[in-house]
DNA sequence: CGTGCTTTTGAATAGTATCAAGGCCGGTGG
DNA sequence: CCACCGGCCTTGATACTATTCAAAAGCACG
């Protein structure tokens, strides 16, 4: 629990409760809802644990991740400012899946009551809610698809556009922000790091990125898309 | 369009529309609201087609599919009465899967400009179709799990669960119901025919189903379930 | 400068897809 | 009723891809 922003004074204009909600029901979330700050490598919450209520990031990066076979840890997702956690669970008895903070991370978060009375109150809000679980799903879907039918380099690449896209990288340069370790992009392509290394060591020779150490830099991310865009479908 | 049946008569009591939508909606519903009938083998709507609305499964049996690489289909969701079929596209520009029925399938239509007014005028309505999403959020998420860590194998056998939880099988004699072919549990597993057969070969000799041609007979549903135990999650 | 961790690469192994051939139904027409 | 045909199912051989294990090299940190 640190320095709390309140809703109504909350610059992060992609929250939606900011967006959807009337001034008299954010008052009525101010009430409820709780700011706090989790360090790297903190869980934010964890896999299996009892559906408390859905969590706002108001600042940071984090990754949902869900414990494969034998424990391998899968990435389901890679989210950031603005982002919604949590909202899988809700409905649910527990989460399907835990959150990690990949730096610094504040949340906010609101719990199942508050929630409920947010969505009586603003049917705006939970149509825009029942919206983006319907975007949601077609993301997770167009997943499904690239997972199932990619090789693993492409997957590869589809895991490293995806973070760029999520996470952003230095024009100049072309460093990819938040050294992502070979395991991380391993979790998230669903393979393992010694495949990662190689995948990576072809694209080096195709001249698409340069790595040094654990630091990964894109020279030229059209053609990483070119090579996974057999698989672009409309989302 | 075939004999329509009206909202307030309809007696599939799994019908969002009818549980959660008030008598004075049902009634403006009813006249949007059109009822087909689709043959064996035919399309409901096209992947890419435009969203027009949403489908609800009056009666009968459609697989959700979509075209992978070199235009593989692979089966994304299969569905039957009571079901939702559509509801992906809402909010988005077009269909990102195409639904195909099975058998003889008997479906109700429901443009977006009425389904908007629905949802207007019925909040309940609007916080069930949000639950639904969340629950089919967390369904694709498994389902994603299982696609990227089960071997083909497993993956069959995923299938075949899945197919008799959701079209049924005879008690006495084990007979699945709808004699689906190899092309359409390779789909469903994410392979081709030529490995159903091998890992159906497999499961004839562990003896838990028997096959006479393209029918498959579930000897021991127990010990189909004990082979992916490892796999199942908390939904 | 070690020390320990991550990355990289090679070699062996296992798993999967593809291709091809043969067999088994199921339907059609003589 | 039976013979034929076409499509689907089964199975083997082969090539390819991915995983695993092991070892060496590189980097980060004290």
């Amino acid at each position: 629990m640190i320095h709390q922003v309140k809703c109504l004074e909350c610059k992060n204009t992609k929250c939606s409760i900011q967006r959807y909600c009337s001034e008299i029901s954010t008052q009525v979330a101010e009430l409820s809802k709780s700011q706090s700050l989790y360090k790297t490598g903190q869980y934010i919450f964890t896999e299996g644990s009892p559906v408390r209520g859905i969590y706002f990031i108001y600042k940071g990066k984090v990754k949902v991740v869900t414990a494969g076979i034998q424990n391998r840890e899968q990435i389901v997702r890679l989210a950031s400012e603005g982002h919604i956690l949590g909202h899988r669970g809700y409905g649910g008895e527990i989460y399907p899946i835990g959150a990690v903070a990949l730096q610094d991370t504040t949340v906010c978060f609101m719990d199942n009551a508050t929630l409920k009375e947010l969505f009586d109150k603003n049917p705006n809000f939970t149509y825009a809610m029942m919206m983006f679980y319907s975007q949601e799903l077609r993301k997770v879907e167009k997943r499904i698809k690239y997972v199932s039918q990619m090789t693993v380099s492409e997957r590869v690449v589809e895991s490293l556009l995806y973070y760029i896209n999520t996470f952003g990288y230095e024009k100049g340069s072309g460093l990819m922000n938040l050294g992502l370790p070979r395991k991380d992009i391993s979790a998230l392509a669903g393979t393992n790091a010694d495949q990662v290394s190689r995948a990576l060591s072809e694209l080096k020779r195709m001249g698409v990125l340069e790595t040094k150490g654990k630091r990964i830099y894109i020279l030229n991310p059209e053609k990483l898309r070119e090579i996974v865009s057999d698989f672009d479908i409309a989302l």
